[in-house]
RNA sequence: GGGGGAAUUCCCGAGCGGCCAAAGGGGGCAGACUGUAAAUCUGUUGUCACUGACUUCGGUGGUCCGAAUCCACCUUCCCCCA
Protein backbone atom coordinates (compact mmCIF):
# COMPACT_ATOMS: atom_id res chain seq x y z
CA UNK A 1 0.00 0.00 0.00
CA UNK A 2 1.61 3.08 -0.90
CA UNK A 3 1.06 6.41 1.45
CA UNK A 4 -1.25 8.82 0.00
CA UNK A 5 -0.29 12.39 -0.89
CA UNK A 6 -1.94 15.17 -2.23
CA UNK A 7 -0.43 17.47 -4.86
CA UNK A 8 -1.50 20.83 -5.98
CA UNK A 9 0.08 22.00 -8.70
CA UNK A 10 -0.29 25.45 -11.24
CA UNK A 11 1.24 28.43 -12.15
CA UNK A 12 2.31 31.29 -10.15
CA UNK A 13 -0.36 33.27 -8.36
CA UNK A 14 -3.19 30.59 -9.41
CA UNK A 15 -4.13 30.09 -5.54
CA UNK A 16 -1.81 27.25 -4.70
CA UNK A 17 -1.29 27.78 -1.33
CA UNK A 18 -4.60 28.83 -0.07
CA UNK A 19 -6.08 25.48 -1.32
CA UNK A 20 -3.51 23.94 0.28
CA UNK A 21 -3.90 25.54 3.47
CA UNK A 22 -7.49 24.40 3.28
CA UNK A 23 -7.20 21.28 2.38
CA UNK A 24 -4.78 20.47 4.90
CA UNK A 25 -7.00 22.08 7.59
CA UNK A 26 -9.55 20.21 6.56
CA UNK A 27 -7.90 16.94 6.28
CA UNK A 28 -5.27 16.60 8.89
CA UNK A 29 -2.43 17.12 6.47
CA UNK A 30 0.50 19.34 6.30
CA UNK A 31 2.09 20.85 3.88
CA UNK A 32 5.22 19.68 1.56
CA UNK A 33 6.43 22.81 -0.45
CA UNK A 34 7.15 21.84 -3.90
CA UNK A 35 9.35 25.35 -5.07
CA UNK A 36 13.01 25.79 -5.48
CA UNK A 37 13.50 29.69 -3.87
CA UNK A 38 10.81 29.01 -1.16
CA UNK A 39 13.70 26.57 0.23
CA UNK A 40 16.08 29.88 0.49
CA UNK A 41 15.96 31.64 3.83
CA UNK A 42 15.00 35.62 4.11
CA UNK A 43 13.69 34.93 0.32
CA UNK A 44 9.73 35.38 1.70
CA UNK A 45 8.14 38.48 0.32
CA UNK A 46 9.64 37.70 -3.52
CA UNK A 47 8.25 33.71 -3.03
CA UNK A 48 5.31 34.82 -1.81
CA UNK A 49 6.44 32.19 0.93
CA UNK A 50 3.68 31.43 3.92
CA UNK A 51 3.27 33.47 6.59
CA UNK A 52 3.99 32.99 10.44
CA UNK A 53 0.08 32.58 11.14
CA UNK A 54 -0.15 30.03 8.47
CA UNK A 55 2.67 28.29 9.46
CA UNK A 56 1.03 28.39 12.74
CA UNK A 57 -1.85 27.17 11.82
CA UNK A 58 -0.56 23.95 9.63
CA UNK A 59 2.88 22.77 9.78
CA UNK A 60 5.07 23.35 6.87
CA UNK A 61 8.04 21.96 5.01
CA UNK A 62 11.12 22.73 3.06
CA UNK A 63 11.18 26.20 3.90
CA UNK A 64 13.79 27.84 5.26
CA UNK A 65 16.46 24.97 4.22
CA UNK A 66 19.23 26.97 3.15
CA UNK A 67 21.04 30.34 2.23
CA UNK A 68 20.22 32.64 -0.94
CA UNK A 69 24.08 31.64 -1.87
CA UNK A 70 23.69 27.79 -1.51
CA UNK A 71 22.60 25.57 -4.39
CA UNK A 72 19.97 23.97 -4.48
CA UNK A 73 18.89 21.11 -7.24
CA UNK A 74 15.82 18.60 -8.32
CA UNK A 75 18.01 15.90 -6.44
CA UNK A 76 18.08 17.75 -3.02
CA UNK A 77 14.63 18.08 -3.74
CA UNK A 78 13.88 14.50 -3.93
CA UNK A 79 15.31 13.63 -0.66
CA UNK A 80 14.05 16.05 1.27
CA UNK A 81 10.74 15.48 -0.08
CA UNK A 82 10.73 11.95 0.44
CA UNK A 83 11.83 12.37 4.40
CA UNK A 84 9.08 14.79 4.66
CA UNK A 85 6.41 12.45 3.34
CA UNK A 86 7.74 9.52 5.34
CA UNK A 87 7.81 11.55 8.22
CA UNK A 88 3.93 13.38 7.64
CA UNK A 89 2.97 9.84 6.76
CA UNK A 90 4.09 8.19 10.36
CA UNK A 91 2.39 10.68 12.02
CA UNK A 92 -1.12 9.38 10.71
CA UNK A 93 -1.06 13.16 8.74
CA UNK A 94 -1.62 13.64 4.80
CA UNK A 95 1.22 15.16 3.24
CA UNK A 96 0.11 18.08 0.71
CA UNK A 97 2.79 18.88 -1.57
CA UNK A 98 1.92 22.30 -2.77
CA UNK A 99 4.35 24.28 -5.49
CA UNK A 100 5.04 25.01 -8.99
CA UNK A 101 8.36 23.93 -9.50
CA UNK A 102 7.18 21.61 -11.85
CA UNK A 103 10.82 19.85 -12.43
CA UNK A 104 10.97 19.01 -9.16
CA UNK A 105 7.71 17.45 -8.48
CA UNK A 106 8.10 15.12 -11.51
CA UNK A 107 11.25 14.06 -10.16
CA UNK A 108 9.52 12.88 -7.45
CA UNK A 109 6.72 11.08 -8.88
CA UNK A 110 8.37 9.82 -11.15
CA UNK A 111 11.80 8.41 -9.72
CA UNK A 112 14.64 8.01 -12.06
CA UNK A 113 17.77 6.06 -11.81
CA UNK A 114 19.75 8.30 -13.34
CA UNK A 115 22.80 6.80 -15.11
CA UNK A 116 24.76 9.52 -15.72
CA UNK A 117 26.92 11.22 -13.19
CA UNK A 118 26.68 14.50 -10.85
CA UNK A 119 27.34 17.77 -12.20
CA UNK A 120 31.26 18.48 -11.27
CA UNK A 121 32.24 22.30 -10.56
CA UNK A 122 35.91 21.06 -11.91
CA UNK A 123 34.62 20.31 -15.85
CA UNK A 124 31.64 23.23 -15.65
CA UNK A 125 34.17 26.00 -15.06
CA UNK A 126 36.59 24.26 -18.03
CA UNK A 127 33.83 24.21 -20.39
CA UNK A 128 32.21 27.78 -19.57
CA UNK A 129 35.57 28.60 -19.86
CA UNK A 130 36.16 27.07 -23.68
CA UNK A 131 32.23 28.59 -24.28
CA UNK A 132 33.33 32.01 -24.00
CA UNK A 133 36.86 31.38 -25.85
CA UNK A 134 34.79 29.86 -29.16
CA UNK A 135 31.83 30.17 -29.23
CA UNK A 136 28.58 28.11 -28.74
CA UNK A 137 28.57 26.54 -32.35
CA UNK A 138 31.96 25.40 -31.46
CA UNK A 139 30.28 23.22 -28.29
CA UNK A 140 27.84 22.18 -29.87
CA UNK A 141 30.40 20.52 -32.49
CA UNK A 142 32.06 19.29 -29.92
CA UNK A 143 28.77 17.83 -28.65
CA UNK A 144 27.87 16.20 -31.96
CA UNK A 145 31.54 14.78 -31.54
CA UNK A 146 31.02 13.12 -28.31
CA UNK A 147 27.51 12.56 -28.76
CA UNK A 148 25.48 13.44 -32.21
CA UNK A 149 22.35 12.09 -31.04
CA UNK A 150 22.13 14.06 -28.37
CA UNK A 151 23.51 17.03 -30.40
CA UNK A 152 20.58 16.66 -32.41
CA UNK A 153 18.06 17.04 -29.28
CA UNK A 154 19.62 20.16 -28.38
CA UNK A 155 19.37 23.57 -29.85
CA UNK A 156 23.17 25.22 -30.09
CA UNK A 157 21.98 28.03 -28.41
CA UNK A 158 21.55 26.50 -25.52
CA UNK A 159 24.71 26.08 -24.00
CA UNK A 160 23.64 25.18 -20.58
CA UNK A 161 22.33 21.64 -22.00
CA UNK A 162 24.86 21.60 -24.93
CA UNK A 163 27.99 21.76 -21.54
CA UNK A 164 25.64 19.64 -18.81
CA UNK A 165 25.81 16.84 -22.24
CA UNK A 166 29.56 17.16 -22.67
CA UNK A 167 30.15 17.30 -18.94
CA UNK A 168 28.13 13.97 -18.86
CA UNK A 169 30.37 12.11 -21.88
CA UNK A 170 33.44 13.37 -20.74
CA UNK A 171 32.80 11.86 -16.96
CA UNK A 172 30.87 8.74 -18.06
CA UNK A 173 33.12 7.95 -20.81
CA UNK A 174 29.99 7.07 -23.02
CA UNK A 175 27.56 8.80 -24.29
CA UNK A 176 24.69 10.86 -22.46
CA UNK A 177 22.22 9.43 -25.31
CA UNK A 178 22.93 5.63 -23.80
CA UNK A 179 22.97 6.20 -20.17
CA UNK A 180 20.07 8.56 -21.09
CA UNK A 181 18.71 4.97 -22.72
CA UNK A 182 19.78 3.25 -19.87
CA UNK A 183 17.97 5.18 -16.75
CA UNK A 184 14.87 3.79 -15.84
CA UNK A 185 12.07 5.58 -14.54
CA UNK A 186 10.18 3.73 -11.84
CA UNK A 187 6.92 3.61 -10.54
CA UNK A 188 5.22 6.15 -8.65
CA UNK A 189 6.31 6.09 -4.81
CA UNK A 190 3.28 7.62 -3.72
CA UNK A 191 -0.78 7.09 -4.48
CA UNK A 192 -0.76 10.36 -5.39
CA UNK A 193 -3.55 12.79 -5.87
CA UNK A 194 -2.57 15.87 -8.63
CA UNK A 195 -4.41 19.04 -8.91
CA UNK A 196 -3.88 21.20 -11.36
CA UNK A 197 -5.74 25.49 -10.78
CA UNK A 198 -6.12 26.66 -13.81
CA UNK A 199 -7.10 29.98 -15.02
CA UNK A 200 -7.66 31.79 -18.17
CA UNK A 201 -4.68 33.89 -19.30
CA UNK A 202 -6.17 37.52 -18.64
CA UNK A 203 -7.90 36.30 -15.41
CA UNK A 204 -4.28 35.03 -14.29
CA UNK A 205 -2.10 37.83 -15.10
CA UNK A 206 -4.61 40.48 -13.54
CA UNK A 207 -3.94 38.20 -9.66
CA UNK A 208 -0.32 38.31 -10.56
CA UNK A 209 -0.44 41.93 -11.10
CA UNK A 210 -2.20 42.29 -7.67
CA UNK A 211 0.15 40.46 -6.33
CA UNK A 212 2.92 41.97 -7.35
CA UNK A 213 1.96 45.22 -6.05
CA UNK A 214 0.96 43.66 -3.09
CA UNK A 215 4.39 42.04 -2.38
CA UNK A 216 5.64 46.23 -3.25
CA UNK A 217 3.54 47.04 -0.36
CA UNK A 218 4.53 44.41 1.59
CA UNK A 219 8.04 46.07 1.64
CA UNK A 220 9.57 43.97 -1.49
CA UNK A 221 11.96 46.51 -2.28
CA UNK A 222 13.69 46.12 1.46
CA UNK A 223 13.81 42.96 1.42
CA UNK A 224 15.96 42.76 -1.82
CA UNK A 225 17.96 45.79 -0.49
CA UNK A 226 18.92 43.40 2.05
CA UNK A 227 19.68 40.09 0.17
CA UNK A 228 21.97 42.47 -2.28
CA UNK A 229 23.85 43.74 1.04
CA UNK A 230 23.96 40.52 1.79
CA UNK A 231 25.91 39.76 -1.30
CA UNK A 232 23.16 37.26 -1.96
CA UNK A 233 21.74 38.26 -5.54
CA UNK A 234 25.53 37.88 -7.27
CA UNK A 235 24.76 36.78 -10.70
CA UNK A 236 25.27 32.95 -11.11
CA UNK A 237 23.58 32.20 -7.90
CA UNK A 238 20.47 30.31 -7.78
CA UNK A 239 18.47 32.71 -5.50
CA UNK A 240 19.64 35.37 -7.90
CA UNK A 241 17.75 33.70 -10.33
CA UNK A 242 14.79 34.25 -8.44
CA UNK A 243 11.72 36.68 -10.19
CA UNK A 244 11.31 39.23 -8.10
CA UNK A 245 14.90 40.44 -6.84
CA UNK A 246 16.67 40.80 -10.25
CA UNK A 247 13.60 43.25 -11.44
CA UNK A 248 13.95 45.46 -8.33
CA UNK A 249 17.94 45.57 -8.54
CA UNK A 250 17.53 48.54 -11.93
CA UNK A 251 14.96 50.66 -9.52
CA UNK A 252 17.79 50.14 -6.29
CA UNK A 253 20.74 51.45 -7.74
CA UNK A 254 19.00 54.63 -9.51
CA UNK A 255 18.49 53.17 -13.29
CA UNK A 256 14.73 53.29 -13.14
CA UNK A 257 11.67 53.98 -11.67
CA UNK A 258 10.08 51.65 -9.22
CA UNK A 259 6.93 51.89 -11.73
CA UNK A 260 9.09 50.65 -14.12
CA UNK A 261 10.76 47.91 -12.21
CA UNK A 262 7.47 47.17 -11.28
CA UNK A 263 6.04 46.36 -14.91
CA UNK A 264 8.94 44.15 -15.62
CA UNK A 265 8.57 42.39 -12.61
CA UNK A 266 4.89 41.74 -13.81
CA UNK A 267 6.01 40.49 -17.31
CA UNK A 268 8.52 38.56 -16.33
CA UNK A 269 5.76 36.81 -14.05
CA UNK A 270 3.49 36.54 -16.78
CA UNK A 271 5.54 35.06 -18.51
CA UNK A 272 7.31 32.63 -16.41
CA UNK A 273 3.48 31.33 -15.53
CA UNK A 274 3.20 30.44 -19.14
CA UNK A 275 6.22 28.57 -18.69
CA UNK A 276 4.85 26.82 -15.71
CA UNK A 277 1.24 25.89 -17.83
CA UNK A 278 3.35 24.65 -20.64
CA UNK A 279 4.95 22.68 -18.82
CA UNK A 280 1.79 21.01 -16.31
CA UNK A 281 -0.35 20.94 -19.37
CA UNK A 282 1.89 18.35 -20.68
CA UNK A 283 1.88 16.32 -18.16
CA UNK A 284 -1.05 13.26 -18.29
CA UNK A 285 -0.97 12.97 -14.07
CA UNK A 286 -2.66 16.78 -13.60
CA UNK A 287 -6.25 16.46 -13.24
CA UNK A 288 -6.97 20.21 -13.92
CA UNK A 289 -9.52 22.55 -12.02
CA UNK A 290 -11.05 25.53 -13.95
CA UNK A 291 -11.06 28.03 -11.54
CA UNK A 292 -12.96 30.88 -13.97
CA UNK A 293 -16.34 31.85 -12.33
CA UNK A 294 -15.78 29.38 -8.81
CA UNK A 295 -15.32 30.85 -5.69
CA UNK A 296 -12.59 29.48 -3.22
CA UNK A 297 -15.57 27.36 -1.21
CA UNK A 298 -16.51 25.69 -4.77
CA UNK A 299 -12.45 24.84 -5.90
CA UNK A 300 -11.25 23.55 -2.26
CA UNK A 301 -14.85 21.10 -2.75
CA UNK A 302 -13.94 20.09 -5.80
CA UNK A 303 -10.64 19.32 -4.71
CA UNK A 304 -11.68 17.27 -1.52
CA UNK A 305 -13.88 15.21 -3.74
CA UNK A 306 -11.76 14.36 -6.15
CA UNK A 307 -9.27 12.91 -3.40
CA UNK A 308 -11.64 10.75 -1.81
CA UNK A 309 -12.75 9.77 -5.21
CA UNK A 310 -9.20 8.48 -4.98
CA UNK A 311 -7.97 6.30 -8.12
CA UNK A 312 -8.85 7.78 -11.07
CA UNK A 313 -6.84 11.19 -9.55
CA UNK A 314 -3.68 11.05 -9.89
CA UNK A 315 -2.78 8.18 -12.15
CA UNK A 316 1.13 8.36 -13.02
CA UNK A 317 1.25 7.27 -16.41
CA UNK A 318 4.38 7.35 -18.63
C1' G B 1 6.44 85.50 -34.57
C1' G B 2 11.21 83.22 -36.71
C1' G B 3 14.48 78.80 -37.38
C1' G B 4 15.41 73.51 -37.08
C1' G B 5 13.88 68.32 -36.37
C1' A B 6 10.43 64.31 -36.32
C1' A B 7 5.97 61.29 -37.76
C1' U B 8 7.38 53.43 -39.66
C1' U B 9 3.88 47.39 -38.52
C1' C B 10 0.99 46.18 -30.79
C1' C B 11 5.40 49.35 -28.48
C1' C B 12 10.47 51.18 -29.06
C1' G B 13 13.33 51.62 -33.22
C1' A B 14 16.33 50.76 -38.16
C1' G B 15 15.48 51.88 -43.13
C1' C B 16 16.75 57.10 -46.85
C1' G B 17 14.59 55.16 -54.83
C1' G B 18 14.12 48.75 -56.63
C1' C B 19 17.15 42.99 -53.17
C1' C B 20 10.93 46.01 -47.99
C1' A B 21 5.54 43.13 -45.36
C1' A B 22 9.88 46.42 -43.95
C1' A B 23 16.55 44.91 -39.54
C1' G B 24 16.86 44.67 -34.25
C1' G B 25 14.77 44.78 -29.43
C1' G B 26 10.34 44.61 -26.36
C1' G B 27 5.60 42.66 -25.77
C1' G B 28 2.03 38.87 -27.51
C1' C B 29 1.09 33.64 -29.00
C1' A B 30 2.74 28.45 -29.20
C1' G B 31 6.34 24.92 -27.65
C1' A B 32 10.77 22.21 -25.55
C1' C B 33 12.78 20.58 -21.09
C1' U B 34 16.26 13.18 -18.46
C1' G B 35 19.96 15.95 -11.70
C1' U B 36 21.33 24.83 -12.14
C1' A B 37 14.23 24.76 -13.70
C1' A B 38 11.33 31.61 -10.76
C1' A B 39 16.62 28.82 -14.95
C1' U B 40 17.78 27.75 -20.14
C1' C B 41 16.22 27.43 -25.09
C1' U B 42 13.09 27.19 -29.80
C1' G B 43 9.32 28.72 -33.28
C1' U B 44 5.89 32.41 -34.61
C1' U B 45 3.91 37.54 -34.79
C1' G B 46 -0.13 42.65 -41.58
C1' U B 47 -4.36 39.98 -44.33
C1' C B 48 -5.79 36.11 -47.48
C1' A B 49 -7.86 31.53 -51.55
C1' C B 50 -0.45 31.74 -48.26
C1' U B 51 6.02 28.76 -53.44
C1' G B 52 1.25 33.73 -55.03
C1' A B 53 -1.92 37.93 -54.28
C1' C B 54 -3.58 42.04 -51.56
C1' U B 55 -3.34 46.22 -47.88
C1' U B 56 0.52 49.01 -44.74
C1' C B 57 5.36 53.16 -43.23
C1' G B 58 0.74 60.77 -40.24
C1' G B 59 -2.77 62.92 -44.51
C1' U B 60 -3.51 64.60 -49.62
C1' G B 61 -1.49 65.28 -54.25
C1' G B 62 2.89 64.91 -57.35
C1' U B 63 7.86 63.11 -59.72
C1' C B 64 9.53 58.28 -61.48
C1' C B 65 9.27 52.19 -65.15
C1' G B 66 9.33 51.85 -59.64
C1' A B 67 8.56 55.61 -53.30
C1' A B 68 8.55 54.02 -46.33
C1' U B 69 12.56 56.38 -48.98
C1' C B 70 12.33 62.38 -53.64
C1' C B 71 8.93 67.10 -54.16
C1' A B 72 4.58 70.27 -52.57
C1' C B 73 0.94 71.35 -49.28
C1' C B 74 -1.75 69.92 -44.79
C1' U B 75 -1.98 67.83 -39.68
C1' U B 76 0.42 66.65 -35.10
C1' C B 77 4.69 66.53 -31.90
C1' C B 78 9.68 68.08 -30.23
C1' C B 79 13.81 71.57 -29.94
C1' C B 80 16.06 76.46 -30.54
C1' C B 81 15.69 81.89 -31.18
C1' A B 82 11.79 85.69 -29.83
Amino acid sequence: MKPKILCIVGPTASGKSGLALALAGRLGGEIVSCDSMQVYRGMDIGTAKATAAERAAVPHHLLDLIDPDEPFSAADFVSAARAAIADITARGRLPVLCGGTGLYLDSLLRPTAYASPPPDPAVRAALAAELAEQGAEAMHARLAALDPEAAAGIHPNNTKRVLRAIEICLGAGTTKSALDAASVVGDCPYDACVIGLRWPRELLNARIDTRVDAMLAEGLVEETARLDAAGYLAPGTTAGQAIGYKEILPFLRGEESLSASAERLKIATHRYAKRQMTWFGAKDYVEWIDCAGRNFEEIVNIAAERLSAGAECGTIKQ
